[in-house]
DNA sequence: TTATAAATTGTGTGTGCCCACGAATTGGAT
DNA sequence: ATCCAATTCGTGGGCACACACAATTTATAA
C-alpha cells in the first residue's frame, strides 16, 4: 500500500556513494568508475527507480528550442491545421522550458524549401519537427542535422533514410485500401471510379502513389476487377477552366463513372464541380476536414472524409519532441494515427 | 524572445508581502485582509501568471486515491476494456502521487452495486471515476458524494442530475444517427433494418433509447421511411436457443431484411448466428472492437464496428480526475469522444 | 617519498511551489 | 496604557532532481 517512491538518494545510500555519483551514471556523463557505475546500474534495476519527471524538468531548468519547418498556410489552408496543432501544443509545453520557432516556406517552391531549412539550421536548435514535402531538397538536410546530432521527426509525409526520431502520419497505402472499402460498400457493379491526383508533383510525392497502390490493391484482394474499372488522371487547380474541361470530358465519355476518389485534401473542388453540373449520381470520397470540404460533406455531396488529422500530427509532433528532449523518454519511432472515417453524421467530433 | 517566467516569488515581491500571503490567496486559504488579497489577486492578473504545474505537483507531496467503480470485466468482457485503460493510466499518474484503486461489481446484479459503492465510500477517495449503469441505484450515492465534497466523473453513461464533475463518452444520440447513415450508404430501397438490443433492461438504460431514436431519426430526416421499414427486437444472450429462435422467425417472416444493427457491443453474436447459416445478404453494424467481435470484421460479416472507445474512456477517467485533484486545472464537463467508424481496412489503429 | 596532475567522488545551491509553524500586527476589553 | 486573544503575515524546510564546483582519492612522474 504505502510503496513510498524511491529517489536517487535512496539509490545512493544503499550503493554508498553521493547523490552526484549517481546522477552521473544515469546521464551518462562519465567520470565513474566502472565499479562504482555498474553497482549503481544493479541497484537502479533493483529496486526499478524511476525518475520524477516533475523534479527532473524543474531541476533541468533548460530552455529547450524546437523549430517547426512547415508549408505556409496562405499558399495552402491544408497547413493551417498542422500549424494550429502546433500551437496548441506551444502553449502546453511552454511550462517546460520548450520555445517553438515557425519556419515557413512556400510549398510550390523548393527554393524557399531550402532558404528556411538553411535559417532553421542556423538558429541551431534542440529538435526539428518538419514535413519533408520535397524529397531530393530535404535530404542533404538530414544529412547535415544527423551530423549535428539534432533530432527530427517528420510528418504527413514519411522518409525513411536517415532515421528520423519519429514519424507521424498516416499509413498512405492502407488510407488508399480504407477509400477503396469505403467506395466498394456503396457501389454496385458494375460501374467506373476515377482516381484524381490534384496538385502535386506526383514523382516527387510518394504517398500518393501509395494511396492509388492501396486503393487498387483492394479491389484486387477481392477480386472485383471484372466489377469495378478504376481510371486515374491528375489535375491541377491552378487553371480553373482546365481542370473543369478535363472532368467535364472524362464524364461525358464514361456513362457508367459512379465514383470519384480524391488522393489529397482538394475533394471541395470536384464537389463544386458536381454541384454546379447537378451531378448526383456520382459519390466522392476525399481527404481531410478543411473549412472548404465541410459544407460539402454535410450537404452530402462528399459521402466521406479520411481525416489525417493534420492538426495532432503537428500537436503530436511537439509533444513527442517534448517528451525526447525535457523527459528523456525514449519515443516510437512511427506513430500511426488512425484513419478516421468522417461523414456528416460524426464531423463535428472530429473538427476541434 | 527571453520572457522569464514570473514566479510566486516575483508576485511577492511587487505586492509587497510574502510569498506565503501569495501562496494563500492563490489557494483561497484565508486568513489574508481584504486589501492585500485584492492587490495581489490584481498584480496576478496584470503578471498573467502562470503556475509551474511541475513545482506545485513536486511541493504538494500529496497522495490523492481515486477510487474507480466499475464493472467486473469477468461478468462482460465489455469491461475490459475500460480496465486497462483506467490502469493504463494509472501507471502515468503514479508519479504524480496519484493510488487508484479498483471496485469491481457484477453488472447484472445491482445489489452488488451498492455493496461495492459503498466500500467505495469508505476509504474516503478524492475522487471517483464510475460507469452508473444503474440509474436509480446511483442517485442516493450522487447525493452522498456530493454533501462530502467527494468529485466524480462518468464514464460510459451519462447521468446530468447532481452535476458530476465531468462526463467522459459518447453522444448516444448521435452514435445511432451514425449508424443510421452508414446503413443507408450501403443499402439499396426498399428494405428492413431490424434493430437489436442486447442483454440490457431497456427501461433503465437510456443510452440504448437514445440510439435507437438517433438511429429512427436519421431515416425520418431524410425522408426514408416509406423505402425503409425499421423493426426493434431486445433478445437476451443468456438462453443461446432463445435467441436464435426468436431471429430465425424474424428472418424468415422478413425476407427483405437485409440489415441488422445491434445497439450494444454484441454484435458477434448475430455474426455468429449468420455465419453458422451461411446467411450473407444480411449487412451488421455493431459497437466496439471486443475481442470476439474483430474476427467477424475482419472476414467482412459485420461491415462496420462503431468504437465508442471503450480504453480510452477509462483513460481520460483517470487522467481528468488527476489533472483536477493534482493540477488543480479547470476540466470540460463533458467530453465526448469522437464517433470512430472501424471496419475491417482501419482496424488496426483503433485496438491498441 | 613527494609533488603534481588526473580521475573520481561529494557537497551545496538552485528550480518553483507547498505548508507547518512561528512572528508580528490588530482589536477589544480592562 | 496594558494585556490577551484573534487575526494576519513571514520564514524555513521539504519535494526530487540537475549541475557547478569543491574535496578527495588515485595514478604518474620526479
Amino acid at each position: 500500500m504505502m510503496e513510498k517512491t524511491i529517489r536517487i538518494k535512496d539509490i545512493a545510500v544503499k550503493a554508498n556513494v553521493s547523490t552526484g555519483t549517481v546522477d552521473r551514471v544515469i546521464h551518462n556523463r562519465g567520470n565513474v568508475t566502472d565499479a562504482v557505475k555498474e553497482r549503481v546500474l544493479r541497484i537502479i534495476e533493483e529496486l526499478d527507480y524511476q525518475p520524477n519527471m516533475m523534479a527532473r524538468a524543474l531541476g533541468a531548468n533548460k530552455i529547450h528550442t524546437i523549430a517547426a519547418l512547415i508549408p505556409d498556410p496562405e499558399f495552402d489552408s491544408y497547413w493551417l491545421a498542422p500549424k494550429l496543432g502546433i500551437e496548441k501544443a506551444e502553449k502546453e509545453v511552454l511550462q517546460y522550458g520548450v520555445r517553438v520557432q515557425k519556419f515557413l516556406f512556400d510549398p510550390y517552391d523548393s527554393a524557399s524549401f531550402i532558404e528556411k531549412a538553411q535559417e532553421l539550421s542556423e538558429i541551431n536548435p534542440g529538435g526539428i519537427l518538419l514535413s519533408p514535402i520535397f524529397y531530393r531538397e530535404t535530404l542533404p538536410f538530414f544529412e547535415k542535422w544527423s551530423s549535428l546530432k539534432i533530432p527530427f521527426v517528420l510528418f504527413n509525409t514519411q522518409i525513411e533514410e536517415f532515421n528520423p526520431l519519429s514519424f507521424i502520419g498516416q499509413n498512405s497505402y492502407q488510407s488508399g485500401v480504407l477509400a477503396g472499402k469505403l467506395i466498394h460498400y456503396g457501389q454496385s457493379m458494375p460501374c467506373k471510379i476515377l482516381v484524381i491526383h490534384f496538385d502535386e508533383d506526383i514523382s516527387n510525392a510518394a504517398h500518393l502513389q501509395k494511396k492509388e497502390e492501396g486503393f487498387r490493391d483492394y479491389f484486387q484482394k477481392y477480386q472485383l476487377t471484372e466489377g469495378f474499372e478504376i481510371m486515374r488522371t491528375e489535375l491541377s487547380t491552378a487553371n480553373t477552366s482546365v481542370y473543369t474541361d478535363a472532368l467535364q470530358q472524362i464524364i461525358d465519355n464514361n456513362p457508367t463513372l459512379t465514383a470519384i476518389y480524391v488522393t489529397t485534401s482538394k475533394a471541395f473542388k470536384i464537389a463544386e464541380f458536381l454541384e454546379e453540373r447537378e451531378i448526383n449520381n456520382i459519390k466522392l470520397i476525399g481527404y481531410d476536414l478543411l473549412p472548404q470540404n465541410k459544407p460539402y460533406l454535410e450537404k452530402g455531396l462528399i459521402s466521406f472524409l479520411i481525416n489525417q488529422n493534420p492538426e495532432g500530427q503537428g500537436y503530436w509532433g511537439i509533444s513527442l519532441l517534448t517528451d525526447h528532449l525535457v523527459f528523456k523518454k525514449k519515443v516510437a519511432t512511427v506513430k500511426f494515427l488512425p484513419l478516421d472515417v468522417v461523414t456528416s453524421e460524426n464531423l463535428e467530433y472530429f473538427s476541434g
